[in-house]
DNA sequence: GAGATAATCGACCCAACGTCAAAAATCGAC
DNA sequence: GTCGATTTTTGACGTTGGGTCGATTATCTC
């Protein structure tokens, strides 16, 4: 048993360093530069073995994907959990996407390629099931910061209006903002700064557009930014800022 | 001189060809089933040729995304020099997108297929500056909009805000939520007419938060589609029916 | 109609995915 | 500790698909 579980820890770390050199190889080079022979080559494993652990290559990109989402779930519930008004806790959980996309850049690109290409149907169902579970969990947790804000009586639902719907909206703006932004890093002439701002004003906007109080009006941007670098995400700020 | 034209008739009508097939087999097999091979052996012609007018594989859906953002732009020109009052306008410009997405689903997928994997790396510059001035105008076509809503006093820009600010966290909700539902249209239970409409209601919220009169309360849907219905798209609702 | 020029073709090369039978390592029983 | 059984690892190989290029065919010019 014991020896099983050595085994078993043995292979994770296998798992994860392949994860890892894949992560690092498209950083390095992009999509079209990672190739399983370069994978066996730097890990060096031969190929058989990495295939052993990923039936295709699609599969090694599809796991990056779900490491990122369990890392994102993590943040996002850490929100959840904070204390102060639910408009505050929803603007935090934007910073946590925003986190997540400075910090996993590679996976937020990859998030784009398999919603994009023909990847999935490569994919075993219960590889597919997993990810959807985690999606699920994502949007779940937002809608209990909705439903939180609703039972406080700080935001009204539409009639008609699920409460679904709005982490819907409102993750759509980051969601399509950031993916437009992805590829136009460099060229753009305006700094990261301030697409993230425009798109913080964006998504206030719509908390706006909601009704949610209290309003943009009197609501300091620097509060969120504090409690998002010193308390939630301090870990992941330091990361960032080295 | 006219048998020039002639022959550059000739050319045009087969890169017509190779992209309507290019794109049919995109709709059939997905990005993976679109091979050089079966598009020199559906278009009867030899690989060679098809490489005469297509530098790689990425150049014909590269060309394939321009054609689209051509189509759009064109239905948002349209738009743009409609009557009415301008958030009236820039819903419609909402509405072109819809349309957009229904009746180029193959371009639309391969908008965010280009922006995620390393594919502009292998276009000539020629050709990427080509679809980059593209997306200038569209951008600009949007913002002609806003700014005519600020000259008529339907809406004040915030401290700090320009224009373009507000098409791009508009049109990021539209991209962001399409690109989304995009790859789960027969997976989802919810029916499609239900996602666009909880799309629109979001690209309201959206224009509610930028408080543009006249606002949601006041604000007729049935007037937009019937607009888009009978005058702007009456074209290309036609297609859509059959 | 002949020679020059341009367009077309498809056999061929190579890179990369994925396979599989042989080799190596590990395990378990005595 | 040793030997056979089982699992794991390996890299040579088959195949597919992108891209090339010299031969062939068509077109144009005089």
């Amino acid at each position: 048993m014991i020896s099983l579980t050595r085994k078993q820890r043995e292979i994770q770390n296998r798992i994860d360093l392949i994860l890892q050199t894949g992560k690092e190889i498209l950083q390095c080079h992009g999509y079209r530069g990672l190739t399983m022979n370069k994978l066996a080559q730097i890990t060096e494993y031969s190929k058989g073995t990495i295939y052993q652990h990923f039936g295709c290559k699609e599969e090694v990109v599809y796991s990056l994907v779900t490491r990122g989402t369990q890392r994102l779930l993590e943040m996002l519930n850490r929100v959840a959990g904070a204390e102060g008004s639910c408009r505050l806790r929803f603007t935090l959980a934007s910073e946590a996407y925003f986190l997540f996309w400075q910090l996993y850049p590679a996976e937020f690109s990859l998030i784009q390629t398999i919603k994009s290409g023909s990847i999935r149907e490569k994919i075993s169902d219960r590889k597919q099931k997993e990810l959807e579970t985690l999606e699920r969990q994502l949007m779940s947790t937002m809608c209990s910061i909705i439903e939180d804000g609703v039972a406080a009586g700080e935001l009204c639902l539409p009639e008609n209006t699920h409460a679904q719907e709005l982490p819907f909206g409102s993750w759509s703006i980051l969601y399509g903002a950031l993916s437009v932004t992805q590829d136009m890093t460099e060229i753009s002439h305006v700094g990261i700064e301030n697409i993230m701002n425009s798109i913080r004003k964006s998504f206030q906007i719509f908390l706006d557009g909601c009704n949610w109080q209290p309003d943009s009006n009197d609501y300091a941007p620097d509060q969120v930014m504090s409690i998002a670098r010193n308390e939630l995400f301090c870990d992941e700020f330091r990361i960032l800022n080295q």
